[in-house]
DNA sequence: GTTGAGCGTT
């Protein structure tokens, strides 16, 4: 029996898969293994182009009549997400959606409140120092070509898209926002904060930074005071803070306990109630989120004494409003010179200037980017005692 | 030639 190799994606691990006697690949075979699967396609040698794979009543052919299916490793093809949605199956639909929501891809983001003067070329050379840029555009008026004053981004990695939407952006001389298209939330879809637990008093916030910055870009520490034995330190990528969450690591001598900086009750019960999708509405940010651990509750010993409760408002809030304590303290961002990006970090602007313009504008209504500096954090007053 | 919350002629 003929075997094939398929991939979900290019480069990921290949399972094999039988072929039936006259050679050719079942559809039904390909979607046991790979759920919403609609064909295969694969890399050409050659050309260095991807092919499709010939597909026909439900039977998937191999590209040469002579020797099969070869060496090749094939990947899926899956439907376009909003197609064929009333001819979906449940089953279909919901396999598509989980694996969307599994893999991780990238969407278009809308950037708003971009200069009249930016360009599409502008706006791709800034965004291109977050990771490859598949489309950058900007909406115009269709009779004057005047910039309507947003466009959508598109990147080629999910990572790229999650640092970019963890970030402010000022874009030629104005701060912008980037967000999900059609979802309401504010940027912060991916924690890049941990709560470090069983801290001491003598762990100041250099110190934290100081010893973090090995694992990755340290954008922001916070120490509640008066001393509460945790505190929050926020890495420029998501997926350096998520790395950490669970460990145990020693910082002066002191053995302090890293988790995920989600609000307590999120943790522990009431899991009714309370709405902490700060995802907006769509499937990202779950990933690294780890909502159902139980990090804060696994810290040993002195129960009770940093216990964190978080009651009232939503998780999104308090993202908005703790995400950039110390927001002036964040050094230059790696992998990028591009002058117009300010680094990660502060979604809280250090001074009290409310206004957009481009001198230190913030990005027009955005609650999140409140002036509250950190040493009157009202979030933190009434959710961490 | 002006403007500043929004959501894309595919």
């Amino acid at each position: 029996m003929d075997f094939v190799q398929v991939s979900e994606e290019e480069g990921d691990e290949p399972i094999e898969l039988p072929a039936e006697e006259d050679g050719t690949l079942l559809l039904s075979t390909l979607q046991a293994q790979f759920p919403g699967s609609c064909g295969l396609k694969y890399r050409n040698m050659d050309t260095k182009a991807v092919r499709g794979v010939r597909s026909n009543e439900g039977r998937l052919f191999p590209p040469s009549v002579d020797s099969g299916w070869g060496e090749y490793i094939y990947f899926c093809v899956f439907p376009k997400e909003n197609k064929r949605k009333s001819d979906d199956n449940l089953e279909n639909s919901t396999a598509k959606t989980k694996r969307i929501e599994t893999r991780l891809r990238c969407t278009d983001l809308i950037v708003l409140g971009l200069p009249w003067k930016t360009t599409e070329d502008s706006l791709r050379e800034y965004f291109e120092s977050y990771g490859e840029v598949l489309m950058a555009q900007i909406k115009k008026d269709v009779k004057s070509g005047q910039s309507k004053g947003f466009g959508f981004v598109r990147f080629g990695s999910y990572d790229a898209q999650m640092r970019v939407l963890s970030n402010r952006h000022l874009i030629d001389g104005r701060w912008c926002e980037v967000k999900v298209p059609n979802s309401k939330g504010v940027g912060h879809q991916v924690p890049c904060k941990v709560f470090v637990g069983r801290c001491t008093e003598d762990i100041n916030s250099d110190d934290l930074r100081e010893y973090f910055s090995k694992f990755g870009e340290v954008t922001d520490v916070f120490i509640p005071r008066p001393f509460r034995a945790f505190s929050f330190v926020t890495f420029f990528d998501p997926d350096v803070a998520q790395s950490l969450c669970g460990e145990d690591h020693i910082i002066k001598g002191v053995s302090v306990h890293v988790s995920n900086a989600a609000p307590k009750a999120e943790q522990s019960r009431s899991h009714q109630g309370q709405n902490y999708n700060y995802s907006s509405g769509n499937s990202y940010g779950m990933h690294s989120y780890h909502p159902q651990g139980n990090h804060m509750s696994s810290h040993p010993g002195r129960s009770g004494q940093h216990r964190v409760t978080f009651q009232g408002g939503n998780f999104l809030s308090w993202m908005s409003q703790n995400g950039g304590h110390n927001a002036n303290n964040y050094g230059g961002r790696k992998g990028s010179n591009n002058p117009n990006n300010p680094g990660p970090g502060g979604m809280i602007k250090a001074d009290n200037s409310t206004c957009n313009d481009q001198q230190n504008g913030c990005a027009p209504g955005n609650a999140g980017w409140s002036n509250q500096s950190s040493s009157q954090n009202s979030v933190e007053k009434s959710n961490f005692l």
